[in-house]
RNA sequence: GGCCUGGUAGUUCAGUUGGUUAGAACGCUAGCCUGUCACGCUAGAGGUCGUGGGUCCGAGUCCCAUCCAGGUCGCCA
């Protein structure tokens, strides 16, 4: 029985000169200087390098593609000072090639240099994924991964949470994204659904009284991936707690991500908990979004008030929202590219702006209208100085206004370069709305259904929906959703009446999720949880923009797998197994 | 589905106002080289300029269509 190796590449140092060893490993290069060549012998572990000036070996080795697999056997030699490598932990020996052994040869042209990998196209990349994988930089990315997947099971493990695998087969989700089917085939006609979250298992964990749930939990939804987004599937960390609130929840939140970003971050300052809690009506009138990055200072003011009575008619009875920065050094070209950015890319209809001068002088195309009680009152509002410059986006609809003026204040700490470096910020973004109008003017649950309304019954019952929050929050670190969490709604009577007010039937409740729904009147504990997102997790501390960059086999943006060719054509006999038939698409 | 950006050698890219034979670097092949570590040097091979139409004396370059890729909006609690 062959052995290939008595040490890994990364062990060998000075203690070890004189003895024999084997090691076995992928080539990485090789450097040929005639009659003598050096060989970089990669693993998983490190790099040693190997070196013969054997004629014969020469020879051999210098047929030996790059990449290809090699067991070699020889002697440990210390090398001179002045040749030793300090860049590799094994650079002050090498390895003499007395037997070399092929394992597996490249036969094939690389489609592209391993080390260069991460700057190929993507699509390439991921077709050769297995070799892209080799290039040390993103090997050591899933490693990372392995660390940071091992140190969230250990804190869950440690808050007393029991890891329970829940199914993949399971059943159409009532609410959210598109469902993957799975086509059942003992049953004709029938689906299966992979998983959106293991939302309704873990409820029913709850009432089966395992009191502290958690897994790594695959989930799958349909939709269009984006930069941040993995196509189709993607893991998190579900968690759920049985006779609990909204800030045990939390506070498991902030003990479990935010240790984990502390120790796989060192570098970085990372909020302490408590992280603040800003509720969602505030996160959009000071930033102008739900997900706000706090490591931009920039905050949005309502100055609608100072328009009122103005002349400037853009302006007037409608929701102003600024934005003030600091714009000593600002030239006049970055407010002209401000503004055709927003009009371009952002899609708003203008970008006004005033800057206050040196003379104190406001200028600017809008700086006309800044006059009387209107100055006056903005003063008021902003306290702003020479060398101030001011940001305005306004809008008839409250909530546009707002969304414009956070993806300015975005921009400008873009363009700033005013966010603060080498931090995470977390923040909660809690009393999320119950209910909005949607499309058709009709009120709509905001999110999932499952959360219990703030005030309960009492709540629904007596006040606008409009104005009903839900015990519902996101955890938000800089700029990105890392995780959605709820109390839910394990009352009968308060669900049926909250579906009603989304105007559903009680029928209607129990047809969409009757299993919940009946285990709920075999007493419920009242129970809590969320679930923050893995991969966005160890992207953020990678300090990765690409979510895939952290995966080992994601799917491209059109939810391909180029790799293994998924998803394909199934053969005939396999459809009909499933009772399905193709239908051509007639566009 | 909409919008933006891109597609030129195996890879990463350049290619000016439309003008002769489409270039570079790395990789690959062959040769030289005893201390390299991104080794160096010499030579060579390698191209349906994504695809299909069009304009033009002439298209990598301009126009139209289409495919592919990445981003983004819709979508995604």
């Amino acid at each position: 029985m062959q052995t290939y190796r008595t040490h890994k590449c990364n062990e060998l140092n000075e203690e070890h000169v004189g003895e024999s060893v084997k090691l076995s490993g992928f080539v990485k290069t090789i450097r040929d200087l005639g009659s003598v060549l050096f060989v970089d012998l990669r693993d998983h572990y490190g790099i040693t390098q190997l070196v013969t000036n054997n004629e014969e070996m020469i020879t051999k080795m210098r047929k030996v593609p790059i990449e290809s697999t090699i067991c070699i056997e020889g002697k440990v030699l210390r090398r001179d000072v002045e040749n030793q490598n300090p860049i590799i932990e094994t650079g002050k020996i090498e390895v003499s090639i007395d037997i070399l052994q092929i394992l597996g040869k490249v036969e094939k042209m690389l489609p592209f240099k391993i080390e260069d990998s991460h700057f190929v196209r993507e699509d390439l990349r991921l077709e050769y994924r297995f070799l892209d994988l080799r290039n040390e930089e993103i090997h050591k990315k899933i490693v990372f991964r392995a660390k940071v997947l091992k140190s969230l099971r250990n804190r869950m493990d440690n808050l007393g949470f029991v890891e329970i695998q829940t199914p993949i087969l399971a059943n159409s989700s009532p609410e959210g994204a598109r469902d993957f089917l799975v086509p059942s085939r003992l049953h004709p006609g029938e689906f299966y659904a992979l998983p959106q979250a293991p939302q309704q298992f873990k409820q029913l964990l709850m009432i089966s009284g395992f009191d502290k749930y958690y897994q790594v939990a695959p989930c799958f939804r349909d939709e269009d991936p984006r930069a941040d987004r993995s196509p189709g599937e993607f893991y998190q960390l579900d968690f759920e707690m049985s006779f609990a609130n909204q800030d045990q929840v939390m506070a498991v939140l902030e003990e479990v991500v935010g240790s984990t970003f502390k120790e796989f971050a060192p570098d970085n300052k990372v909020s302490n908990a408590p992280f603040i809690r800003i509720p969602y009506k505030e996160a959009i009138d000071k930033y102008g979004i739900d997900k706000p990055d706090l490591r931009n200072p920039l905050i949005i003011q309502d100055v609608s008030k100072a328009f009122e009575n103005s002349e400037f008619r853009v302006f007037k009875g409608k929701t102003v929202k600024a934005i003030k920065i600091n714009a000593l050094d600002v030239s006049r070209k970055f407010f002209d590219e401000m503004v055709d950015h927003a009009m371009t890319k952002l899609d708003m209809s203008g970008l006004a702006w005033i800057k206050i001068a040196e003379d104190s002088q406001i200028v600017g195309p809008i700086a006309k209208f800044m006059v009387g009680e209107t100055l006056e009152n903005l003063k008021d509002i902003l306290d702003f100085k020479v060398n101030d410059a001011i940001f305005f986006t306004a809008d008839t609809n409250y909530t546009k206004a707002c969304t414009d003026a956070g993806a300015v204040r975005i921009e400008l700490g873009k363009r700033l370069d005013i966010l603060e470096k080498k931090s995470y910020k977390f923040c909660f973004i809690n009393d999320f709305p119950m209910y909005e109008l949607d499309d058709d003017g009709k009120i709509a649950f905001n999110h999932n259904p499952f959360s219990m309304p703030i005030g309960g019954m009492d709540a629904l019952l007596n006040e606008d929906p409009l104005d009903i929050n839900a015990y519902q929050f996101d955890l938000v670190c800089n700029g990105y959703e890392l995780a959605s969490g709820a109390v839910r709604n394990h009352e009968t009577d308060v669900m049926v009446k909250a579906f009603e007010i989304a105007g559903y039937e009680k029928e209607e409740v129990e047809k969409r999720f009757g299993s919940l729904f009946n285990a709920f009147k075999f007493g419920a504990p009242p129970h809590a949880g969320a679930a923050p997102g893995i991969d966005r997790m160890i992207m953020l501390l990678l300090e990765e923009t690409n979510i895939r960059e952290v995966i080992a086999f994601p799917k491209n943006s059109k939810a391909r797998d180029l790799l293994m060719c998924a998803p394909s054509i199934v053969k005939k006999e396999q459809l009909n197994d499933v009772h399905i038939k193709i239908i051509e698409d007639k566009k």
